[in-house]
DNA sequence: CAGATCGGCTG
DNA sequence: CAGCCGATCTG
């Protein structure tokens, strides 16, 4: 029972140097839950992400300093999608250079979307990930109707719920599904999947479709209605 | 070669 | 001096 301040399944060690100049002086590691090592605060902000402070955090005690416990940056934090977390990352540069003083391509890039790079197939990552309520108990996952088709390699419906729910989230525009042939999609994922789009075949809407859904829409109106009069008796 | 360990730069 | 991370060592 260490590091309580850090995220379940997170080790905490400390290593005294035997020998050397530096002889008595003690290191301090983290393992990650899945088994990474991290040497130093930046690199464990870099694994934990956007949704923890680690300002008051101090590395070496594993101890948030003062009253400021672990802070939720904003509520929203846990729709954070996984991003890329290959070694390369933590070596990426951040060097900007400036070779004109004036470039309208790289003030946009500045300014514009700052979005992380995701992983093409992301959701495969949430596999075996449930949400459940307060007794522990399991969510039922939702059926899809047979007209949504997964694309990619052995995508479950639980995968197309996560990124058809991730689209509706992030996307301000509609939601229409992957426009590419399955065949194109299949031999070449990583050029043909359009990343704005759920990981589903576009999906036509029928005006039967329509119909059918301005049924169940009145029937549960009219249901609400009367759930609502017969309280007020 | 990966992981462990120590040196030594930086602020 | 502490923290971080590159260099060097080791199995």
């Amino acid at each position: 029972m260490e590091a309580r301040d850090l995220p379940s399944g997170w080790r905490r060690e400390e290593v005294v140097r035997k020998s050397g100049l530096s002889a008595g002086k003690t290191d301090v590691y983290y393992y990650s839950p899945d088994g990474r090592k991290v040497r130093s605060k930046p690199m464990l902000a870099r694994i934990l992400g956007r949704g923890f402070d680690l300002s008051s955090f101090d590395f070496r005690t594993g101890k948030m300093m003062q009253s400021a416990m672990r802070k939720r940056v904003r509520q929203d934090t846990n729709l954070v999608l996984p991003i890329r977390q290959t070694a390369s990352i933590f070596k990426q540069p951040v060097t900007v250079v400036k070779n004109r003083p004036e470039s309208k391509t790289r003030t946009d890039l500045k300014h514009g979307t700052q979005e992380q790079p995701r992983q093409l197939f992301w959701e495969k990552r949430l596999q075996g990930l449930y949400a459940c309520d307060t007794s522990q108990e399991k969510f039922s996952s939702l059926e899809l109707p047979h007209t949504i088709q997964g694309v990619g390699p052995g995508l479950s419906t639980e995968n197309m719920l996560q990124s058809i729910a991730a689209a509706l989230h992030n996307n301000t525009r509609p939601i229409t599904g992957q426009n590419a042939s399955k065949g194109l999609l299949q031999k070449n994922p990583a050029i043909s999947i359009n990343t704005e789009q759920p990981l589903i075949q576009a999906v036509v809407v029928t005006d039967h479709d329509i119909k059918k859904q301005e049924v169940k829409v009145t029937e549960a109106r009219k249901r609400l209605e009367h759930a609502i009069t017969s309280l007020k008796e």
